[in-house]
DNA sequence: GTGACTGTTGTCAGTCACAGACATCACCAT
DNA sequence: ATGGTGATGTCTGTGACTGACAACAGTCAC
């Protein structure tokens, strides 16, 4: 009938998930993902890099709703407002209905370090893109890579927030309150605004 | 005479670096950097948990040395005051002599994107670290997480800016200087109050 | 329709990172 | 000497990942 089924990756990605939330990550072979559903270890290679990216492919979409964000902010925008720009534009990949299937994910990266690894890799990568377009538009260094890296630590945070038991908020209104918390720290004078 | 030489980590991390500095990482293997000092592969791995641990051992000792610069701050200290203090206290571990060396290891990073992946996740337990103990000292979240994580960014900003070619000054006066651009950066504007 | 072309998959064989089990071999305390 | 200890070597196995080549279903030109 047809070649191939289509939306291989999608497949191999939905039974890795499931598999590594049922049995483990290191307890699951990259041939074992892929006879479930259908295909051979040499497959499952050729879609991902490793068997680690798995639960990592797709991450390009969210740069780019980063770079779009930024795209989007007038032309004499702060470094900090470029970056609460990409910050909205993002949110728009975590909608409501995908908060579930965030939290399982997590919770297989969070049982694994070599997955926590790459979780990491992913957001520096972000960091550094954000920073090179920072710096296509005029910011110089280190401003543009202390920036980035500042808001890829803010969607990490908000991102880790939007995903905790309970919490019920959109992940824009938790990035608001994350970047004003950040503003706080650095502006803090003389005084204590916590602790003690 | 002797049971075995002593120094075995060290002799073999030396032997790594040589190796994975002339004719590259992925081109060495384990077995390889072993017998180059004389062990096997089984002992190269008794003494590194993988490959790339060879270059990042030891870490612990700057880890330890960011906690014990928070520390030996003043008790009213706010978050980004410690994180200071944490940065100038690890400025001890890299003297000018480290410089030419530190040089070295990171071409070598820099060309493999593994090690790039491991680096920084030693950047991101640093940061858990220093984060847990921002905590310990009472220190709310987010704030300790965005401080500490800050301070990170800092370290990496600064320490990349230490080995760049032609670079003189110690890294503490980088460091500041980044802290400062730092501060800088999320003071600028009105800042608007987060919707909560 | 036939044949060339393309993109995806399977098969096969190989390398290397890494781990478990067990023996060995100084040295050290008793 | 005798037994314990810690670092090492040897052997063996698993699984991640790769290169080369064949097979195959569609597509397109003609």
């Amino acid at each position: 009938m047809v070649r191939w089924q289509p939306g291989t990756s999608e497949r191999l990605q939905a039974a890795a998930l499931d598999l590594f939330a049922s049995q483990g990550y290191e307890q699951t072979t990259a041939a074992e993902i892929a006879q479930s559903v259908g295909l051979t270890e040499r497959t499952f290679f050729r879609h991902f890099s490793d068997k680690r990216e798995v639960l990592f492919h797709g991450q390009q979409l969210l740069v780019d709703a980063f770079l779009a964000g930024m795209a989007a902010a007038p032309d004499d925008a702060t470094p900090m407002e470029l970056v609460a720009a990409a910050l909205e534009s993002a949110a728009e990949f975590f909608p409501d209905e995908r908060r579930e299937h965030s939290r399982l994910r997590q919770t297989v990266i969070d049982q694994n370090p070599a997955l926590q690894e790459r979780e990491r890799h992913k957001l520096s990568v972000l960091a550094a893109t954000v920073g090179e377009a920072l710096r296509a538009r005029g910011v110089t260094e280190p401003a543009a890579t202390l920036a980035a890296e500042s808001g890829a630590t803010v969607f990490g945070v908000a991102f880790t927030q939007w995903i905790a038991p309970g919490e019920t908020r959109p992940i824009t209104q938790i990035e608001r309150a994350v970047l004003a918390e950040l503003r706080g720290l650095a502006a803090v004078g003389p005084g204590p605004a916590a602790g003690d």
